[in-house]
DNA sequence: TGGACGGTAGTGATCGGTCACATGGGCGTC
DNA sequence: GACGCCCATGTGACCGATCACTACCGTCCA
């Protein structure tokens, strides 16, 4: 463990192995546990490497052979909070599987993302790309060592899509309302150009006649406070007693409406929220929420890309992604 | 534009110059933007690098030179929101200079944290390296061709310190609700175990008899929305005109013990927050909190990155992190 | 006419590992 | 005792760029 001659170039493998008086293959064959060599052998050079604090250059290793323990993880930039917790999860897989996680920000128009992607994939650096955008039909064609998994979560505008727009907690939602008596419900819906928002509409608008409910209809509020602030003013008396919002914003825009008309929460009117903002816990009354599990989504995104890698088929996951969380927003139908 | 022969060793710089009938030093020299090479060779060798679609192995590249136009950003695991977009500023920076920055998220003991930065200064990956938590001192010593840059945001336990924690807003919150004429305050403090707490409750108590004002003391809330609605349901009445909570959810937990109480928010007492919440823009009131310009702070550890790179001198950003923004949970004092 | 000089281009070494193959000693078998 | 085999280790080429030198050619000036 002392230092070297500070200042000095650091060492080699090649000086490791005059100190421990073997041949730099031999000490090549150490770093990479191979179980031939001989216990006094493995010794010397254990020693060497600690006097000389030697750690191998992860350049020259990456030349020849192709292991370079690295995968990189490609996220959109501009993307919300989310985005993080997906990190979390794909770093902790990689971890575990013993690889060192890279997190390239991709953002700008399309055809630079497509040479980024190219340069990451050929620059040699990385055994696996995991990439939670589309990337471009060229970047995605075979790379002689570089494996490419797209787990798309987001579209060119950075927009959540694919498992993190999958809005099936809309039905347990209205299922869970349904059974506490609700029979008319109204929607606050999200901007129409993100595809979770889409999502969550179609699933409305599908769970209520197969649950033979009646509707008041949707509402477009552009994930925005006042507009369903708004619409709640403007909602007929009797209309609605559910109101399944289209985020945690909107329903806190919704529940300022309802106070505003003498509504009382949830005993008038039961109102849902989505994404588990931390201070949908703390209102009065705390949100009917959704959480995300956004960590679970890297981790999977990862274990697809080792799958790759390993030339093993696609690991299937079927839990759910969405969970419904019930508070005091919501609560049984007035009689 | 034409693909190379699928499934094929991808292209070396020597194949280029085969092909364009030059030698591969003069290949080498296109690639560096080399002006003494003429212009009917320059278009020779383009031609070829377009036909075989060649690109430039950066493994290679960073063995025998130091330019890899890469730069590391470690970010702690487990953090919060906030990181998310300190990265999206970092990587703004970067980029604009012309670097690609990889995010290496880093957790775990101090000594396997210690192990990874080492491997990463070593490992001839990068050029530069900008952390913001504090390493420990091994990882700190000079390393030959990396850089390492620590804006210390984040302590051993990843929680905010440096700038993040800086508590100048707490003084200026304090001025703004003492020209509307509160003379009587209370702070409701975060987990002392964060800098940032620390920090704010420090200028809570500086601040208060520097202009002269009245306290009814720190009470300790730990983060918690639970405690700060606790705290407010104890306080004696008269006690306290302005509440400085530590961040938003400490805020909306005082703001419900406030309504609980009778009290109205802003009339009878004000409340500010700290964090910038989005549904803290949404309830009723909107809650008066701080915005810290996280993307700013990104931006500075890659602009101060890129100034040791360069041997210059530590650049100088005298600019506020944070930034009060006054909404409806504060107003005048009640008469 | 010759030599210095500047602009282009080429040659071979080199970075620090890993791979493929060679070597030599000990042991079991016929 | 000769042979074959396995085990532990050594030798030299090689990955794909860049670096430091060298070589060539034409021009200009003494």
């Amino acid at each position: 463990m002392s230092q070297s001659a500070s200042g000095t170039r650091r060492p080699t493998i090649r000086e490791v192995a005059r100190l421990a008086g073997v041949s730099h293959q031999t000490v090549s064959r150490f770093l990479h546990d191979d179980p031939r060599i001989s216990a006094q052998t493995r010794e010397r050079i254990r020693t060497a490497i600690d006097q000389l604090d030697y750690r191998p250059n992860l350049v020259a290793r990456a030349m020849r052979g192709r292991k370079t323990g690295r995968l990189a993880f490609i996220l959109p930039t501009g993307t919300t909070v989310s985005s993080l917790e997906i990190l979390a999860g794909a770093t902790a897989a990689a971890h575990d599987a013993g690889y060192i996680l890279d997190v390239v920000t991709l953002g700008g128009p399309v055809a630079e993302r497509s040479g980024r992607v190219h340069e990451l994939a050929e620059s040699g650096l990385f055994e696996g790309i995991a990439s939670l955008m589309p990337l471009p039909e060229s970047a995605q064609r075979q790379h002689e060592r570089t494996a490419i998994v797209i787990s798309p979560e987001y579209d060119d505008q950075m927009r959540s899509i694919g498992e993190l727009a999958d809005a099936a907690p809309v039905a347990e939602l209205i299922e869970g309302l349904a059974e506490l008596g609700h029979r008319r419900f109204v929607h606050l819906a999200g901007d129409y150009a993100h595809t979770s928002a889409r999502r969550r509409r179609d699933m409305y608008l599908a769970t209520i006649p197969r649950l033979g409910l009646e509707s008041h209809g949707v509402i477009d509020c552009d994930w925005s406070a006042e507009l369903a602030e708004q619409a709640m003013l403007e909602l007929p008396v009797g209309a609605a007693t559910a109101v399944i919002a289209g985020n945690d914003v909107v329903a806190a825009g919704a529940l300022r409406g309802a106070f505003t008309r003498g509504w009382r929460v949830p005993e008038d009117v039961s109102i849902t929220g989505w994404d588990n903002n931390k201070l949908g816990a703390v209102l009065s009354p705390t949100i009917t929420t959704v959480i995300m599990a956004h960590e679970r989504l890297g981790r999977r995104a990862i274990t697809r890309l080792l799958a790759a890698l390993n030339d093993a088929p696609d690991p299937v996951d079927d839990e759910p992604v969405g969970t419904v969380v019930w508070r005091e927003s919501t609560g049984p139908a007035p009689s």
